[in-house]
DNA sequence: AATTCGGGGAC
DNA sequence: GTCCCAGAATT
């Protein structure tokens, strides 16, 4: 039978997205009224300084960056003194920033400006972006900061207004989805004009203050006022309450499944419990014991023969029946559980009652299961016996 | 297209 | 603890 080809990621992102022909003069004007205007690499036109905070800037947060941009620019105030300096110390300025490859790229970028550009750094975006370090986004930000040129950033920040204003579901990391948010950064720019070089440079920042400080991750702005947002007329996640929703999260990789088996030891109404050492899951809780694991395909006749000898340990057991099994999910992996019950023979086992019992194992009555802490799936499977009458 | 680099803040 | 942050380079 013929099978069709079902797509496996998200919808495909809508083709009619409206971009209001005032976007970019919406963004301008708030980001002149509301916006940030007082960052150390702002007010200026040095394309040094606006590099520098550009290369820092990559995903790293602002109040990470101001302090380190401070020092640097104090120690190596210019791109020839950034270039004649030793490697080390462009490691030390840069240290506890992360990203090293920033650093050491940042150090070439240099020495190829005073080498190949007299020492002035390119306002051209399709040159920026052949210098070490500096992708398409990062080049849009410079020649926009530091010359006026029209040209788009596409960020996190823009990412994130862009996927709640616009609607779109897809996860921006997703190349389909960046590509169609770089159509709609080239059109959502404001209109070329007169001003075009402070409309930018207000545009541009005007983006990143907007998803910094009124469309953040957490809880954006316009939830509580809509004033907030110069875009919330327009905004697809407001009006459909998709704030939440938007943009959507990187795909977790498909977890890996383990499995084990527990040992219901039962003992009358009491079952045998284990304390678990501190490091790893469930750490310090009491737990049931656990038969080494199987690597064939499990079979429940042979679980149980092995049960009942790991069971001779501890009295003459009477029987062992595979009693349960549940899946519990951790972040990183799934557990599936299969619980084999084996009752120990009352009669045979009365002169055992009263002997000593290792440290770090204990028999517990049901009754007193709230008096240790226990994992949640155990818990289950013991309440699950427990309702059947079997303790 | 997926992975790597990373310390730090928000939650 | 997770997720993300003014992304780019590498595989």
């Amino acid at each position: 039978m013929p099978r069709k080809s079902v797509p496996r990621t998200a919808p495909a992102i809508a083709d009619d997205i409206h971009v209001p022909h005032d976007f970019g003069a919406r963004v301008v004007t708030w980001q002149r009224q509301h916006g940030r205007h007082d960052l150390p690499w702002q007010n200026t036109r040095d394309a040094y300084r606006i590099w520098l905070s550009e290369i820092m800037l990559q995903q790293t947060q602002v109040s990470a960056v101001i302090d380190y941009f401070q020092r640097f620019v104090t120690a190596l105030p210019t791109v020839q003194h950034l270039a004649a300096a030793p490697a080390d110390q462009v490691m030390a300025l840069w240290a506890g920033l992360g990203y090293y490859s920033r650093a050491r790229n940042l150090h070439r970028c240099a020495m190829q400006v005073v080498s190949e550009h007299g020492g002035r750094f390119p306002t051209d975006p399709a040159v920026l972006v052949t210098l070490p370090g500096i992708g398409r986004s990062t080049a849009a930000a410079i020649a926009a900061f530091s010359a006026g040129v029209r040209s788009p950033i596409l960020d996190g920040n823009v990412k994130r207004v862009f996927a709640r204003c616009f609607g779109i579901h897809g996860h921006p990391g997703e190349r389909a989805v960046e590509t169609r948010m770089w159509q709609l950064a080239e059109q959502a720019l404001p209109a070329p004009g007169p001003r075009q070089a402070d409309d930018m440079v207000a545009y541009t920042q005007g983006l990143m203050d907007l998803g910094a400080t009124v469309c953040s991750r957490g809880k954006p702005a316009c939830l509580a006022d809509a004033a907030a947002c110069p875009l919330s007329a327009d905004c697809v996640a407001r009006r459909d309450g998709l704030t939440g929703v938007l943009p959507a999260p990187k795909p977790r990789a498909a977890i890996p499944e383990r499995s084990t088996v527990m040992l219901l030891l039962r003992r009358e109404r009491e079952v045998l419990l284990r304390l678990r050492p501190d490091s790893g899951i469930w750490g310090g809780l009491w737990s049931l014991p656990e038969m080494p694991v199987d690597t064939v395909p499990f079979d429940a006749e042979d679980a149980e023969a092995r049960a009942l000898d790991y069971a001779r340990a501890f009295g003459t057991p009477a029987r062992a029946v595979l009693a349960g099994e549940l899946t519990h999910v951790f972040t990183h992996f799934r557990l599936l559980i299969r619980a084999i019950r084996v009752d120990l023979d009352a009669e045979a086992n009365e002169l055992r009652q009263d002997g000593a019992t290792p440290a770090g194992q204990r028999w517990l009555s049901l009754d007193d299961l709230d008096a240790l802490g226990t994992p949640a799936p155990v818990r289950r499977l013991l309440e699950d016996q427990a309702r059947v009458g079997l303790f």
